[in-house]
DNA sequence: AGTCAATAAGCAAGCGCTTAGTTACCTGAT
DNA sequence: ATCAGGTAACTAAGCGCTTGCTTATTGACT
């Protein structure tokens, strides 16, 4: 038996409803964003987001969790595309700093909204960012001992990679500068942080 | 006629409201905490915060603003402090590092608590770091003329510059590194991110 | 006839802030 | 020393409104 009526038409809502959402958190914050809000960004009633979502937190997850999956699967193709941990860093800070170009208004969810998450839901976010974080001294640490990247403080490079990348979430607006541009520039500046012999 | 009373009891209870309010929006964001909770950290009843202060969003305004001059005057110390760039590029970056260590709970509020601003306190705020930047691109493009640093995009550098500071706030949390370490290794950074000749 | 997306209406709780009053302390006349 | 009078810090109670979310119902489609 095939499926009755259009079964995108839920799909459609309820992402629509997700995407009011990313806005209206990344606007205003989690806590300074309504259930309102967000129905009437969908233009919809208060009511059709619990047709979809089963609360604002939900929602909040669904975005923080879907962010953060997308940097690490990222990352991890950056470093699955090359041997060379020069090319590995050149890849995954192009990735990093692209990517929180493009879905700015996301990522500014995913960094600056963890302390709304509940318990559970916060405790998963942090075992991913530790995982990134991992993936991230670990690169650098293969770079140092292939002699490709010269630092006196190794861990203080790995905060910096990550910091760049992350506050462009902060500072970027719509009409600027374009994301490959920015992410050529980063890349530039990650090969100096890190002592890269040639840049 | 000599003032009556103690004058300062006031002042001190004004004051320690304001520490309140700097705990709790850097733990719960402006729209997470309630006049409620500032008075009861203050270890007041909730009817105390408006017999010193005017409203919530005075409390804010009152921090960002103080926060945002701290920063600006601790730049402009950096850049009186010698003739040489490079040498006003490594105060600077101390300063601007070990003050978003030191004061990362103010520091939090300062840089993500903008949009919670009425707009002409906004408007204020966006003037000062308006100047900050200014204060930076300045010193980064006097370094570039006088042949000491050398970067391929000046503009993305101060951008860089600003990132790594401010996104101490963000992730610095208490027991931890030593402020003036952080402020050692970003020297060192920002030294390889404008490209001066001797690190 | 049955299913489900969507809404109108509204509830209990919590919000920023106000009002009316209490308490503590200082002043100056006795 | 005492004490009325005045001032200012502080609070108890609560007002009007908004919040996240629920319930009962409608209407479109199969």
């Amino acid at each position: 038996m095939p499926e009755t009526r259009d079964p995108r038409r839920a799909e459609v809502t309820k992402a629509r409803l997700l995407e009011a959402a990313v806005e209206a958190f990344a606007a205003r914050g989690y806590h300074g964003t309504t259930t309102r809000d967000i129905a009437s960004t969908a233009g919809m009633s208060p009511a059709a987001v619990y047709v979809h979502h089963s609360s604002k937190e939900e929602l909040l997850y669904q975005i923080s969790r879907s962010g953060h999956e997308d940097v690490l699967a990222l990352l991890r193709a950056a470093v699955d595309s090359s041997e060379d941990p020069v090319e590995q860093l050149r890849v995954a800070v192009r990735n990093f700093a692209e990517h929180h170009v493009r879905a700015h208004t996301s990522a500014r969810i995913v960094n600056y909204e963890l302390a709304a998450l509940s318990e559970p839901h916060l405790a998963e976010m942090l075992r991913i960012r530790h995982e990134i974080d991992v993936l991230f001294s670990d690169l650098v640490e293969r770079g140092i001992a292939s002699g490709a990247f010269v630092t006196p403080h190794p861990r203080m490079a790995v905060v910096a990679l990550q910091s760049l990348g992350i506050d462009i979430a902060r500072w970027y607006r719509e009409p600027g500068w374009d994301a490959s541009e920015i992410a050529d520039g980063y890349v530039e500046i990650a090969l100096r942080i890190v002592g890269a012999s040639a840049a």
